[in-house]
DNA sequence: TTAACCACGC
DNA sequence: GACGTACGTGGTTAAG
């Protein structure tokens, strides 16, 4: 029984490969962190994993080794190690001094002989050794005591390494990896081993004579005058090779092994590290209490105020309206905090709520307000019958704007960032999941006293930034307008028919316990239909269906792989049955149930503004923007979506090809322009350039190969993505998106040019100045860059279509208000606009709407707008 | 509670 | 030549 363990960690290769397998992540400060990340999240696993006695991470010294003296060329080929992954490596070190892990290195030696001889005194001792590394030369050190865990892929797939599976892979023993490598170079390290010699040369080589020596005292008996004539030229070089390649075993190591005994992590430097580094959910786990994040504040003045007076209310004023439900609409507020020049207050609901100069304020827009996130207070309020009006600022909104890639737009993360006053995390004063509960007293004091008199301070700060990247307009002219809207449209809510979806439910329920029944016949067994674990046993293994595609976990059971089987059994069909039936049942059935207010019976959706990285909205709880329409069966979900009063409609207006448009403004392709301002079906007319042929030509396979490479052109997907929605060969989909350029040079042209800005200045913007961060357009990793290159050219498409509708909400208000019309907007679904409208606006509307949504933004294209109504949004079609 | 898988919309 | 491939939200299962 082995006592000790001694966990030895390739420091460089780990180094390497968790900076080429994540994106390059960065502070704020602008130190890249990604490759610290990965090591550390490496290391953690190795502690959790092997729970070692003794540990050592060894890293390459310098530049020369002693190799370098046998072949000055050693290494000579590979690319001088990034600046971006060299500036991480001293914080390794500084880790691993936090966690007291030993790590070490010797002048002329690599990492490998450190490893190779610590590994060989361990074994020798009958200790139990494992090495982690990312190069193969380490297989050399497999012993019974030592095992290699090898990273594949990735920083967490790996494969350990005993002897058997050395055999099993190679067919040879762990240490004539070097005879390999002797015969068959390295290109990484730029061994030359002998040319023509791969890997199965070599191992059939060392299967018969086992090493390089002995493939040169036999070499009459190699077959092949080719090989042999190769062999005998190279004999030097495979024997220096193969020197080159043998790790080590007694390097001047000067580290004993209680040395490398593992020892207490240091909690605080740890922490002070992971706070540098920004690495927040290893934060979590290591700072189990935050409290550290309070004490680190100071405490604030601030003023319980038992009755508000107008002598507090000044403007402008910070307002904090908290309320802890994540859902506003059935919020209860558990108090109030407003900052200004005057002071930091703290108000409780009562003495708010039933504050007549308190109401006065809100609704005074002559009082200018800076907010969190208005909207939700906006709402809250008015649910309690409160109108707030006159939010100057938002404070969450303007973090967005000024960089939506950033995942803290949070009110504690921006204050820590910016240089106001310090917000502790709500998690972190409220406790989370079930825990959660209000904080009393002088916590909730501070805690909301700090938020306000954040918001006052930070609104100048990003007022500047907005400033500096030009984004004023988009910010007070659109954002903060639209915000109101968009608060208006939830707290209206949409109205539904509880009766129809019932029915509906209830229908559904039926037909799938019945093809339930059927699937469980047809497959001879039965199993849950909802589990792919279990589904995948069942056609996999039980039925013996082709494996088409497999996931991390097991098979694919995806909607295209059961397609790909439907000829294969006749179970296959009633799988794809029962997901669609059992979705929209549980999902919009069920789902849309579950969400019906108990006060209004309405539904309530929550828009968020200050998400998407397109500057598109998002909607949750329900979402109301992938409500069912491709499929029929699915689109009478919609027939429960109805007018809330009698005499109303549901009416609907939607851009027509506004994504196309918009590229062809941006790019002014002639061919494209010509074709919007003429009206023509823009994918019989893709269709006709791409396949050139006449409009009677185009056959329907051909508009549909034209349309689905419109919309990659659109979202931005790859020759793989088109392929996969097409079914055909990669080569196909990238001919097709070739044609595509040639018969639209202008849009080609654009394409290159934005990758470049992209590349120049840092980022891409929309129509109104909307900006989108793209750092990975400058990775050296293929997939990174090519998604980064991707994206620049379909954010400024996808995020100036939104610039557009956005617009145009902000417009119709304003006409509708002016007009004084009694309907309402009540959804935005991306590219078309929901409204009730009563019976005698029908014919106002019909004309206003798209004349207002038309002109929003003037392209030098034409914007088109479709408009539809009916008694449901089904017929509303 | 979290991760993986799947499916709906634009 | 491989790489792993739009943006969202939400339901279910299964493992921690």
């Amino acid at each position: 029984m082995n006592v000790n363990k001694l966990v030895l960690v390739d420091g460089n290769s780990v180094a390497y490969r968790a900076f080429f397998a994540l994106p390059l992540l960065n502070t704020e400060k602008g130190i890249y962190t990604n490759a610290i990340y990965g090591f550390t999240t490496m290391i953690l696993k190795v502690l959790e994993e092997e729970k070692p006695t003794h540990m050592l991470v060894a890293f390459d010294a310098g530049k020369t080794t002693f190799r370098h003296e046998t072949y000055q060329e050693y290494k000579g080929k590979r690319e001088k190690t990034p600046p971006e992954l060299s500036e991480q490596l001293p914080y390794m070190r500084e880790l691993l001094d936090a966690f007291r892990i030993k790590h070490y290195e010797v002048e002329n030696y690599e990492a490998d002989d450190i490893i190779g001889t610590l590994s060989k005194q361990a074994s020798k001792e009958n200790w139990e050794v494992k090495v982690y590394t990312g190069d193969k030369d380490l297989l050399q050190l497999v012993d019974e005591n030592i095992h290699v865990a090898m990273m594949k892929k990735g920083i967490t797939n790996m494969d350990t390494y005993d002897e058997k599976l050395v055999d099993e892979k190679y067919g040879i023993t762990p240490i004539q990896i070097i005879d390999m490598k002797g015969l068959m170079g390295d290109s990484s390290d730029n061994i030359p081993g002998v040319p023509g010699v791969g890997e199965k040369t070599a191992l059939k080589l060392l299967k018969a004579h086992k090493t390089v020596e002995g493939v040169y005292e036999s070499l009459d008996e190699v077959s092949g005058k080719k090989l042999k004539e190769k062999l005998e030229a190279n004999k030097e070089q495979a024997l220096m090779s193969k020197e080159l390649a043998t790790i080590m075993c007694n390097a001047p190591v000067d580290v004993s092994f209680e040395d490398t005994k593992m020892g207490e992590h240091d909690q605080e430097k740890l922490v002070a590290l992971f706070k540098e580094l920004e690495f927040k959910s290893l934060l979590d786990k290591f700072d189990g209490d935050r409290e550290a994040e309070s004490e680190e504040m100071e405490d604030l003045s601030v003023t319980e105020v038992s009755e508000l007076t107008s002598d507090m209310l000044v403007s402008p004023s910070a307002l904090v309206v908290e309320s802890l439900n994540e859902n506003y609409h059935q919020a209860d507020i558990v108090g109030f905090s407003i900052a200004n020049n005057t002071g930091t207050y703290f108000i409780s609901s009562e003495v708010a709520l039933q504050s007549d100069v308190f109401a006065e304020w809100a609704k005074d827009k002559e009082h200018a307000k800076f907010m969190y996130d208005a909207k939700r207070s906006v709402v809250a309020l008015g649910w309690e019958g409160i109108t707030l009006d006159g939010v100057e600022f938002d404070v969450q909104i303007a973090s967005y704007l000024i960089d939506p890639s950033s995942s803290a737009h949070d009110l504690a993360d921006i204050s820590e960032r910016k240089k106001s006053t310090r917000v502790q995390h709500d998690e972190s004063v409220y406790g989370k999941g079930k825990k959660r509960k209000v904080a009393e007293g002088d916590a909730l004091y501070q805690h909301l006293g700090r938020k306000a008199k954040a918001i006052f301070e930070l609104r100048d700060e990003l007022d500047e930034e907005l400033t500096a990247n030009e984004q004023k307009e988009l910010f007070y002219d659109l954002e903060m307008p639209l915000s109101v809207i968009l608060g208006r449209m939830e707290k209206h809510g949409v109205s539904v028919d509880r009766e129809e979806l019932e029915n509906m439910g209830a229908g559904l329920e039926k037909k799938l316990a019945e093809i339930e029944a059927e699937i469980h016949e047809l497959a001879g067994t039965e199993f849950n239909i909802n589990s792919p674990k279990q589904l995948g046993e069942v056609l996999f293994e039980k039925l013996n269906l082709p494996v088409v595609k497999k996931t991390k976990t097991g098979y694919s059971t995806s909607a295209d792989v059961l397609e790909k089987l439907q000829d294969h059994h006749e179970v296959v069909e009633k799988i794809l049955l029962y997901r669609q039936l059992g979705k929209l049942n549980s999902t919009y059935i069920e789902g849309l149930l579950k969400v019906i207010h108990k006060k209004t019976g309405k539904i309530h959706t929550i828009f968020n503004q200050s998400l998407t990285q397109t500057g598109r909205l998002s909607s949750t709880e329900p979402n109301l923007q992938n409500i069912p329409v491709r499929l029929e069966e699915g689109r009478k979900i919609r027939h429960a979506f109805v007018p809330e009063r009698e005499n109303a409609v549901i009416f609907a207006a939607d851009y027509s090809q506004i994504e196309l448009r918009v590229l062809a403004h941006i790019c002014q392709d002639e061919t494209l322009v010509k074709a919007f301002r003429e009206d023509m079906d823009i994918h019989t007319k893709t269709a006709m350039d791409v396949f050139n042929v006449g409009e009677a030509e185009v056959t329907g396979n051909m508009r549909r190969t034209a349309k689905a490479v419109n919309f990659g052109i659109v979202y931005g997907i790859s020759d793989y993505g088109l392929s996969q929605s097409l079914g055909i060969t990669r080569k196909e989909a990238k001919s097709f998106i070739d044609r595509y350029f040639d018969s639209f040079p202008g849009v080609k042209e654009y394409m290159e040019n934005i990758v470049d800005e992209a590349r120049d200045k840092g980022y891409v913007t929309t129509m109104l100045n909307r900006r989108r961060y793209l750092p990975e357009i400058t990775s050296r990793n293929f997939n990174q860059r090519s998604f980064a290159e991707r994206t620049a050219m379909n954010t400024p498409i996808q995020g100036s279509a939104a610039d557009v509708i956005k617009k145009a909400m902000v417009d119709i208000a304003e006409r509708m208000k002016e007009k004084q019309l009694q309907s309402s907007l009540l959804l935005s679904v991306h590219d078309e606009l929901i409204f009730e409208v009563v019976e005698d606006e029908i014919e106002t509307m019909k004309i206003l709407v798209p004349e207002v949504m038309e002109n929003a933004i003037e392209l030098n294209v034409p914007l088109k707008v479709d408009v539809s109504y009916g008694e449901t949004w089904y017929d509303a079609k």
